[in-house]
DNA sequence: ATTGTAGCGTTACAACTTGTAACGTATGTG
DNA sequence: CACATACGTTACAAGTTGTAACGCTACAAT
């Protein structure tokens, strides 16, 4: 079965991971609100952190829907699902497809260490056993 | 422990990751022999090829020591160490550092399969045991 | 020795991306 | 009606990536 996605890996800028991150974690949000939020870190005009937002928005990272004259905007996807993607496109680019390999090699570099290979390895088997 | 590398999560782009998977699967080369393996898929001018070699060596991606006056480029890390480190940008950059939320991830998005899982399984506890 | 040539350094340039923002326009508020 | 707010459009500089031409040097064959 193939992925219907369209292969969207595209690449996000180090604002455009800020704003993302914000959004992740914060649920919808107005351009104001975000610039707002991140003004301490990052001051931006007003344009400015809308015209990333809608840079996003044509990236597919985050969808709108328009309350009152505002937009509001939300992730489209899970911050999870975006990295699984981003690792996955590496895994195709780099070791031929095999994520196995990746693993290992994070084992090998610490990535992953002791304990969270012994919760990992817990989990592995239960999802296992869950997908039939 | 602190890493010592440089954060070099250096980009790369389409051509300059082909150039690498040659470099990576064919041991040490030649601009003019990598230009000439690759040829049929992308044809490159002498000095294209160049360019992208010197660019690579920049990033750190490649070094190059002299024979007679030909440059003889090989890859500066392995394949999987680079890949390992891409990964681990992204694990900062999307899950707060945390790898097995993505590992996790992985396994639901079938990023993984069963039977890779098996095997990496069996793998991991043996890490985890050689690994004092 | 002269000349060709293989292989390097330098320089260039167009397309694209990313950060930043100004300006104009419409709309809801007082 | 006047104003502020929030949007669309447009711009632009710096950086990246792919592509390549040009020119210089050192070895090779005549």
């Amino acid at each position: 079965m193939k992925n219907t996605h369209n292969p969207r890996p595209k690449n996000i800028g180090e604002v455009e991971q800020m704003v993302m991150d914000y959004v992740w974690s914060n649920g919808p949000v107005s351009a104001e609100a975000c610039r707002e939020a991140l003004a301490a870190r990052r001051p931006m005009k007003e344009s400015t952190i809308r015209t990333v937002l809608r840079r996003l928005e044509q990236k597919g990272y985050v969808t709108h829907e328009i309350s009152g004259r505002t937009f509001i905007y939300r992730a489209a996807e899970l911050r999870q699902n975006v990295a699984v993607r981003a690792v996955k496109s590496i895994i195709d680019r780099f070791c031929g497809g095999s994520a196995e390999e990746l693993v290992i090699g994070m084992v090998d570099n610490a990535v992953l260490d002791r304990k969270q290979l012994e919760r990992l390895a817990r989990k592995i088997s239960q999802r296992k056993e869950a997908k039939p």
